[in-house]
DNA sequence: CTTTTTATCGAACATTTGTACTATAATTAA
DNA sequence: TTAATTATAGTACAAATGTTCGATAAAAAG
């Protein structure tokens, strides 16, 4: 499939188009990825392009655009968590949400609130909440936990008695004591609804 | 300032960017704001580079970058609506959200949610929610609505015994009858809260 | 009514840039 | 081994493109 001198030049393109805001030259790409000739570069533009990764405009100079680059800023959704599968495995991945804030895209992801138990507190069926795993939610905090390893849940943690609990927002739904058995993958820091 | 030409230079790049992924050439600034002459444009560039609009690196075909250019699809956000004030007017413009969806940027708008009225829909304090003004809320919609051309307010709409009527979720407010003073601004299709 | 500033044009020039063609290695498949 | 595929180089060309210079109009300022 893709060679190794053509990721080479799909991670060039990706990079001058982040950094310098628009895409390379044939010529800058056949310096960068020590190729001699521009033709050999050309050999290679066809195929990514033929592959789906790149796009261009006939005789437009850096017209090359990258279609697996994902937005900038966009974080991964993740869907059920499948027992055994880690958090992050392709499997639970159903979408990308787009995302403007600093740049912390690896600390991000996003869940669907899957259930009523927060309902109190604002977050419905369906709805998306925005993680961050460099923080741990603490007392009072809306976090995602996992329990088991298994099942992702966002809850509200708080200390009672001494005693960590995951609360729900919802009158029917019980309190659940923190063991060994529960995880915590990071704070809710904000909410997007599809209406 | 910025010159009717370059107003119209500037957004002919916004748009090109936007719609192709790279910046125009001179030549095609030159045909799409009827300029004859090459060395006009270069003018109205240098202008706008020193005005802190764009950016462009030396000899480098396509390079012109957009500063103003908000986020592909950001929305403004309007605060409280004071009394008089057109509902777009700059003084309510409290900033902008980003936003990823259809290219219809004309037609949204975003409101801070002021008060608990809505808490029972998931409407909170401080939620910022997207309306469509091109689409009508219609019975059983959460619609955003001018009161005496002078507040704005988020309600459900319904209609009750023929009469339509703003309904608030929550007990402890009360329906609204739809008269002459009440107009509706918009269908609220999305919500974002940060937390 | 001058003078200055702003805006426009035209033409020419030097690169930059995409593309095409041919020839050869290097690798893989048959 | 032979044929086919993949990868690379070199060269050449035409078109695209940024830039510069001089001349003029148009508008604004004095």
């Amino acid at each position: 499939m893709v060679s190794k001198k053509q990721q080479e030049i799909l991670n060039f393109i990706n990079k001058n188009i982040e950094i310098k805001g628009y895409s390379p030259t044939v010529r800058e790409i056949c310096k960068e990825v020590n190729l001699k000739s521009t033709s050999t570069v050309q050999y290679h533009l066809n195929k990514l392009i033929n592959l789906g990764f790149l796009q261009k405009s006939n005789n437009i100079s850096r017209s090359i655009q990258s279609l697996n680059m994902k937005s900038k800023y966009s974080i991964p959704i993740l869907g059920e968590i499948s027992a055994g599968q880690p958090l992050i495995a392709e499997e639970n991945y159903i979408g990308e949400l787009p995302y403007f804030g600093k740049e912390r895209n690896n600390e991000l992801i996003a869940l669907k609130i899957n259930g009523d138990s927060m309902i109190e507190a604002g977050l419905f069926d369906d709805d998306l909440v925005v993680i961050d795993k460099s923080i741990m939610p603490t007392d009072g905090d809306i976090g995602a936990f996992l329990i088991n390893n298994t099942e992702a849940t966002v809850k509200y943690i708080d200390t009672i008695e001494k005693k960590k609990y995951l609360i729900p927002a919802n009158k029917n739904y019980n309190n659940l004591i923190v063991d060994e058995n529960i995880s915590s993958i990071g704070k809710v820091i904000s909410l997007f609804r599809d209406m």
